[in-house]
DNA sequence: TATTGTTATACTCTATAACTATA
DNA sequence: TATAGTTATAGAGTATAACAATA
């Protein structure tokens, strides 16, 4: 926490946050929620990210790297523990002999919603110290923010895509 | 992205991410934002959270690793990095003979700096995405988040502490 | 004895470069 | 030739356990 921006602006006075401050540690809170999560079950943010993926598509390794935006040979070595662990499985590509698909394995499965569970529980409780109408209010305002952002970005916000196209 | 929470919820229809969604997407720009501001100096996150926390306290290893939230052994090599870039510096105390003070040198002092106002700038051109009204509240409201969540928590979330008081 | 910090070691994660096998 | 994937290798980051110096 605590990268306070700018080094021209001296810290608050009062106690309300720089806006910049605020969504930077805001974003470092619920990140460590999910790692925390995620600990708890033995596994690192990269596993989940891989899991979470996975739950709506079986990429070839190649779009896997992408949707990640590692290299090729990152995404085999966290595609290679994961298998390690029972979590995914490669399967080969029908219509072509060069690419690999990987899919959740069930113990992944249960693994990844236990995880996001949890989560979820713990942001939930984080909201609920907003009185209802401002925390539907922080809800829309996020919301709107990503959906502008992402469509100038080209990230589909709500990729829920076509498993097995190949 | 796209951790999904919840393994019950399917994806929302309309344009409206579901609160958590919302806000883990978020966190997930927001953090990238700053990584990439990092990455452009080639430097990482963790050597920009080590610069930070140093930016208003020159603390102990021991304090540094309870501050970072880091085994005492990930702060030596931490800072082993840092100091070998010339980005912090080791001091003796002159009240323990066996704690060691770490403080930013001058480059590490810029480095930062230049890093956190790339990253302001990011996230102010992001809050530009809403109106006026819309960026106050949206502040507002994540303040007011942060002070009852830190509150409870034990975070200073102002800290700008005493140096040396060893 | 307890605490501070480092070292030795091991594992994960990431990237670059070189390689194999298909296309 | 170009693409998909793996392997070899290197470095950052993290943790546990053992250790030296000091309190």
């Amino acid at each position: 926490m605590a990268v306070r921006p700018g080094g021209a602006a001296a810290p608050p006075l009062s106690s309300e946050l720089s806006p910049v401050d605020g969504l930077a540690q805001l974003s470092f809170v619920i990140l460590g929620m999910l790692e925390r999560r995620a600990a708890a079950d033995d596994i690192s943010i990269a596993q989940i990210r891989l899991l979470g993926v996975l739950r709506d598509r079986t990429p070839t390794m190649n779009e896997l790297a992408r949707i990640l935006r590692l290299d090729k040979s990152s995404a085999t070595g966290l595609v290679d523990r994961a298998e390690r662990r029972g979590l995914v499985r490669r399967m080969p590509s029908v219509t072509d002999r060069r690419a690999v698909l990987v899919g959740l394995a069930d113990n992944g499965r249960s693994l990844i919603s236990e995880v996001a569970g949890g989560f979820e529980t713990d942001v939930l409780a984080l909201l609920d110290r907003l009185p209802p109408r401002d925390r539907q209010a922080l809800s829309r305002l996020v919301s709107q923010l990503l959906v502008t952002y992402a469509a100038d970005h080209g990230i589909d916000l709500f990729a829920t895509s076509d498993p097995e196209s190949r």
